[in-house]
DNA sequence: CTCGCATCTTGTAACGTTTCAATAGATTGC
DNA sequence: GCAATCTATTGAAACGTTACAAGATGCGAG
């Protein structure tokens, strides 16, 4: 367990001095150094097995090589929501981006009083992905800051920050539409309880507005609120099946749900999609792997978080604003029943 | 976009010393400050939004309050393998642990020619946790680095190195044991490539373990591989059924996997467990929410993440060597026929 | 022989924090 | 009334790096 060499060992053991030693570890192109002395340090520093320590450097140039992640927490356990496939098909792409961009990434969850905009301060972050709606005054604090920040799936307006969403209300029109398009008339929808904002409330609006493009009345007690959760959407399956207004279809806004869902439903007794047809949303890898394979509406959450990561690092190094949107489409699987054929 | 103040700034406006703001912010006890110097600093430096810079503290004290991940990557993609479940509820459980004790989580794969250990240098960790096996050469660098390491699920024998594992061999041995109840006595095992040392490897012992115990011969051509992903697992369905040798179950090492042979399975036509019994390894939540629902080896992701945390902290904190090793159990649920009846 | 100009190299300050040892001032003991 | 002790505060050094401005050295031209 040797001590671990700084850049004045180096210099030393090259014979030369630090800052000759920086230059040549750092391929400064404004400055000339022989090849020969170029060629000791190198040796040098290889042989002392020299790492440049980033808390240093950062002290200097206020750059830190990091970005932090931000991702939303279940309620009563402060863990991170992986527990819905989403979140980890999203943070897989962004550590594979920002580590090929030469930056590395800080995850965190959002603790009880926690803000992300001090851990950005504390940590020096370069840039900050934020996954998810949270409250103002840390967004606020975070602006004030400076630090680039990529907002996904926020509906949040804001000329400072960049984001990088998809439109839900088409992905909730697309839903619900293909539903009605498969001749289903009584529609309910089922998602995180509404609160006003966020992609759910816009899934919502999507539902509405082809409910009403059908000249479908709008329904409130087809309208069912669990937790983005699996154990929580298996257990509304028994309030549904008991308060149904006899609803043939349902568009549920998000995978985990839906599955969860499903097998509650299964549980009691029913069967998909002959006694219920279910859109889901998000396309995560579960939708394809389950019984029935859910239909879904797509999107491409590995790109999603390569661009959330591409466009904090451009930020960082160019300052480039970005607002991106990403395409969405239903796939169409197993778990809805066509019943305009029964009409013919 | 005011600049970011630092203590000096605090110190001003509070009118005192550098010095003494430090010591009233990190509340020395060996120091005594009065009640109304106490007071003026934490005003100013609250007015300020004081946030001390981790990267200054590092460079003193060697200490960064940051825990290091090391995730496994699926080949050709350099993305972390969160298809597999598995790792999102390790990490989830980790991100929480090392966010409760005041450390902030780092998160990296992998790359080419990445090695955590650099990483591990450069970032100052204080720690990091590994999980999976990787080539010995990093990890001796590692250990002269003299940062406490957390092996899990590694076979590596070290006095350095603390580890956290389960006992993979006797959850082979329970899996394939529970078939052998079930009065199955051709029994395909299938996993990653053996490679002589791992999980899989430890698992396949306990596989043969149980086939010895019970007298049944072991047949090579039963040894089936696929990558760890759902997708290969999916297409090794195929080959399966060319050449199977009439097993009447399988032990699959790992639950991501049997749920893609179950399925691809499914696709050829099979029925599971009517035409094959199917044993899986993980208990990943997916595990209960396909159908069949994946009766399988049982082990505590969560804990395990909780656990490396907990000792990779614990050896930061106070220098103590841990080995850990969680139990394991079979969980019954439906991808098994029992086929004693039909003898009587 | 000296000036000017490349080419290569270096000393030093700075980044923001903690910590050691030292100081000043007040209080006590004799 | 002077030393000893205690309390509250501080100056300066150190951590490892980068970047600025300045210093050598060599060479060709006048």
């Amino acid at each position: 367990m040797r001590k671990r060499a700084s850049i004045k060992d180096v210099a030393r053991e090259a014979g030369v001095s630090v800052t000759t030693t920086s230059y040549v570890l750092n391929r400064k192109s404004n400055v000339r150094i022989s090849d020969e002395t170029a060629r000791k340090v190198r040796e040098a520093a290889n042989k002392l097995n020299y790492v440049p320590r980033m808390s240093a450097r950062t002290m200097i140039n206020q750059k830190s090589q990091l970005i932090g992640a931000i991702i939303p927490q279940t309620g009563s356990s402060h863990r991170l929501m992986f527990d819905n496939p989403f979140y980890g098909e999203f943070l897989s792409a962004v550590e594979c981006e920002v580590r090929e961009r030469g930056y590395h990434l800080l995850v965190s969850g959002t603790g009880p009083n926690q803000d992300y905009s001090s851990i950005a301060q504390m940590r020096d972050l370069d840039g900050i992905i934020i996954l998810g709606t949270y409250p103002c005054e840390y967004l606020d604090e975070l602006k004030r800051t400076g630090i680039p920040v990529v907002l996904v799936d926020a509906y949040i307006r804001d000329h400072y920050f960049h984001t990088v969403s998809i439109d839900d209300r088409h992905g909730g029109y697309l839903a619900t539409n293909y539903l009605i398009e498969k001749g289903h008339r009584k529609i309910a929808f089922i998602a995180e309880k509404l609160r006003g904002y966020g992609i759910h409330e816009q899934r919502f609006l999507g539902y509405r507005d082809a409910l009403a493009e059908a000249g479908i009345d709008f329904d409130e007690r087809s309208v069912y609120a669990a937790d983005v959760s699996y154990y929580s959407s298996f257990q509304l399956a028994q309030v549904f099946k008991e308060k149904s207004q006899g609803e043939t279809g349902v568009f549920v806004a998000a995978d985990i749900m839906a599955l969860g869902f499903i097998n509650g439903l299964r549980a009691q007794g029913w069967s998909i999609p002959e006694d219920l047809s279910v859109v889901g949303f998000d396309d995560v890898f579960l939708a394809s792997m389950c019984l029935p394979e859910i239909t879904t509406v797509h999107q491409d959450i590995a790109e999603k978080g390569r661009q959330a990561a591409d466009i904090v690092i451009s930020a960082v190094e160019n300052g480039a604003k970005r607002d991106i949107i990403l395409p969405l489409y239903i796939v169409e699987r197993d778990s809805v029943r066509d019943i305009t054929v029964r009409e013919e």
